[in-house]
DNA sequence: AGCACGCCGACT
DNA sequence: GTCGGCGTGCTC
């Protein structure tokens, strides 16, 4: 008897067996089976005769989906994921799948019913509730002589599957079956087209040209690049030049970017570039059905180029001929949940299995892609001149020797309303942390916490409320101190509301635009804004991390950074490089077009060598600071850490789990790892649970992984539901 | 992860 | 006397 080994979504480690019964069930099958006493998708990883739980007690496998099977490709990959970031098998093949595909009834035909009205809608009216809109919704529809199908019956009303049977049974409507149709049919709704400039193919710097020979050179074989392009130096260029050389030659290119609200346009680029091209864009804005028919498309080879965020980098790509990595160093290419996986890391290894070359390309490259690439591991090529602009001019102001009012200093204030009165652009840049608002107690000195957090409340002034960033907490302000009663309690701090009303009042008449994650809540919101901006009705943005990667607007000259130094008071190391990496993106934000730009940093450490770094946008001297300093103190990327993260209710509960964990590490003696202190999570307590954390470190890959596969089952021994705990692997926040 | 089983507290 | 809390254990 023929027994599949079936991979499923769940925590546990696989594989599970099936008896396959008279399926034809072969390796990368996707497989409906039941399990408990759900039913579930799982992959087929391999067959055989026997199973060691005993032939007769398996269950069967109900039924193969109607997809062309997983290859052996795709399995590998997942498998690697899997055994790297110590995550069940199973899961990460479930993470990597379209959701349709994870639907037992995947593909199976269903009955369609129409329903018309069968009785008299004043009679039918005269039972329903008044107050009841949306029964009245579908009546009026159906009394207006509709035919309804179920999707549209939804649509109309959410809660009318259920109503439509009552009112069947009631003799109100009747129902009629139509032709059957596929559970997967229905139309792909078009992609949404952004206007773009019109189809020219622009000519090629000489920089450019020679970063496009060289890479293409290596087409066919498996080179690791850095494309080290200064903002605004035209990397986009030299990406689309090298797909349509692999497109050229039948291959398809894998192409991802950040999480950032830039994806559409950059299609819209692409596609306007190639408009004879399959061009497939992967982003969280995307329907599951038209997530699957893309998926499909890029499978069958027919995708010419998938584009996306850093899930499309498990997109099978048979014809695969070049990957490009965007903002390489953008730290969102790393999953900080579930499958903690770095989108940038299993890009290389996708290249390295296809035998491709990977363009990893950023102005301000991670150190660890630096490294690599200082010590000749990847290849490099640069683009070091703006054609559109010259480098910004970057100042600083004192804010130890000036008074600053609602957080902006009088230097700051004079420079953005001369900006203004130009008749120019100017992008006041908050580093949210630092200038979440919290209620004082000037009596006492106490503050507003989160009763469930080891964390501060932030003030919403406007809403009169406290909210928790951490757990969600919510709770209206207070009226007095809890602590001694004064009813004088204060907003401290200034949060970006505060910096756009403090703007409004001192520049009468400017216009001003907050950009964050508030205002930009409502769909399409962001595309609204950013039309505002390029058409010129506004004068000053205020505006978090969202504003710094990658828009252009050219009329842009000035860049008003407040709150950097925040950053310069965390415990983590990497804190300093990514503010640089920070400050360099929006720096690069200013002066693009024909007009200078200039950048004023307010800080209270002009001489920073961050600072100083950034004033001389020198990034190759500051990245060889930092990799010296790592060098010396034993840091990435010169070791491979992971961590272990774990939580509980009781706080002993999370410390005895943890030190049994560094004990069983400890006790891998031939092990060649360093295993650190237990120590609390930077913020201890988050919704009512205490964290810690307990570092260990390899000296590369290798060892890290043999490492890791022998002290992660040993964890899984403690079955205590009492602390959860996961594998952080190459974390990037400690 | 789900989901059931099981063993102790506050309610009709 | 039950409803229901979530600790424990299992899923081929």
């Amino acid at each position: 008897m023929t027994i599949a080994r079936v991979e499923l979504d769940v925590p546990v480690v696989g594989p599970f067996d099936y008896a396959t019964g008279d399926t034809d069930v072969r390796v990368g099958a996707l497989v409906a089976v039941p399990f408990g006493r759900r039913r579930q998708v799982g992959v087929v990883t391999a067959l055989a005769e026997s199973s060691p739980i005993g032939n007769s007690r398996l269950r069967f496998v109900e039924r193969v989906l109607p997809v062309e099977p997983l290859t052996a490709e795709t399995l590998s990959l997942a498998a690697f994921c899997a055994d790297y970031y110590r995550h069940p098998l199973g899961q990460v093949l479930a993470i990597t799948l379209p959701t349709l595909l994870r639907k037992p009834d995947y593909g199976k035909r269903v009955q369609a019913w129409e329903y018309r009205l069968a009785a008299a809608a004043s009679d039918v009216k005269a039972n329903i509730e008044p107050r009841a809109t949306g029964q009245l919704r579908l009546l009026r529809a159906l009394a207006s002589g509709e035919v309804l199908d179920s999707v549209r019956a939804r649509l109309i009303y959410a809660g009318a599957p259920r109503l439509l049977l009552e009112w069947v049974e009631k003799g109100w409507i009747e129902k009629r079956a139509v032709r059957a149709k596929s559970s997967l049919s229905g139309r792909l709704r078009p992609v949404v087209s952004v206007a773009v400039a019109p189809n020219t193919v622009p000519t090629l710097t000489d920089e450019q040209r020679q970063a496009v020979d060289v890479i293409s050179e290596t087409l066919g074989q498996f080179v690791p690049w850095l494309l080290h392009g200064v903002t605004g130096s035209g990397k986009t260029e030299v990406y689309l030049s090298l797909i349509e050389r692999v497109a050229a030659s039948g291959k398809q290119t894998l192409l991802l970017v950040p999480e950032i609200n830039l994806t559409p346009q950059l299609e819209a680029r692409v596609q306007d570039r190639f408009p004879d091209l399959e061009v497939v864009s992967l982003h969280s804005g995307l329907a599951e059905r038209e997530r699957l028919a893309r998926w499909q498309q890029a499978r069958a080879g027919d995708a010419a180029i998938v584009l996306g965020t850093r899930l499309a980098v498990f997109t099978p790509m048979p014809q695969l001929g070049l990957v490009i990595v965007d903002e390489e160093h953008d730290s969102s290419f790393k999953q900080a949940e579930s499958l903690r996986y770095h989108a940038r890391d299993i890009a290389v290894y996708v290249a390295k299995s296809a035998n491709v070359p990977v363009v990893l390309g950023s102005a301000t490259p991670s150190l660890e892609t630096y490294a690599n690439a200082l010590s000749g591991r990847y290849r490099s090529a640069s683009l070091t001149l703006r054609p559109v602009a010259r480098a910004p001019t970057v100042e600083f102001i004192d804010v130890r020797k000036q008074h600053l009012d609602h957080g902006l200093s009088a230097d700051a204030l004079a420079a953005i309303g001369d900006c203004v009165g130009r008749g120019e652009q100017c992008l006041v840049y908050i580093n949210r942390r630092g200038f979440a608002p919290v209620l004082l107690c000037r009596a006492c000195g106490w503050m507003a916490q989160c009763q469930r957090c080891s964390a501060r409340l932030t003030l919403h002034s406007r809403a009169l409320k406290l909210r928790c960033h951490y757990c969600g907490h919510q709770e209206l302000v207070h009226r007095a101190c809890p602590d001694c009663g004064n009813q004088d309690l204060h907003g401290l701090g200034q949060g970006t509301q505060r910096i756009e009303e403090a703007l409004r009042a001192q520049l009468a008449g400017a216009r001003v635009l907050r950009v964050d994650s508030d205002s930009t809540r409502r769909r399409n919101a962001f595309a609204e804004m950013r039309n505002q901006i390029r058409s010129e009705q506004i004068d000053v943005l205020v505006g978090t991390q969202m504003l710094a990667k990658g828009h252009d607007f050219p009329k842009l000259t000035l860049v008003v950074i407040l709150g950097a130094d925040h950053a310069l008071y965390s415990s983590d190391y990497r804190a300093a490089e990514r503010l640089f990496q920070q400050l360099m993106q929006v720096a690069g934000r200013a002066g693009r077009a024909d007009r200078p730009g200039r950048v004023l940093v307010q800080t209270e450490f002009p001489s920073h060598p961050v600072y100083k770094a950034l004033a001389r946008q020198a990034f190759a001297d500051y990245a060889a600071d930092l990799l010296a300093e790592r060098r010396r103190s034993g840091f990435p990327p010169y070791v491979y850490q992971a961590v272990l993260r774990a939580e509980a209710h009781r706080e002993d509960q999370m410390w005895s789990f943890l030190r049994t964990a560094a004990g069983k590490a400890l006790s891998l003696t031939d092990a060649d790892v360093t295993v650190y202190d237990c120590v609390p999570a930077p913020i201890f307590r988050v919704a009512g649970r205490y964290r810690g954390q307990l570092l260990v470190e390899a000296p590369n890959r290798v060892a890290m992984r043999y490492f890791l596969a022998r002290w992660h089952p040993t964890l899984n021994t403690y079955k205590s539901s009492l602390v959860r705990w996961v594998i952080d692997v190459d974390p990037v926040e400690l």
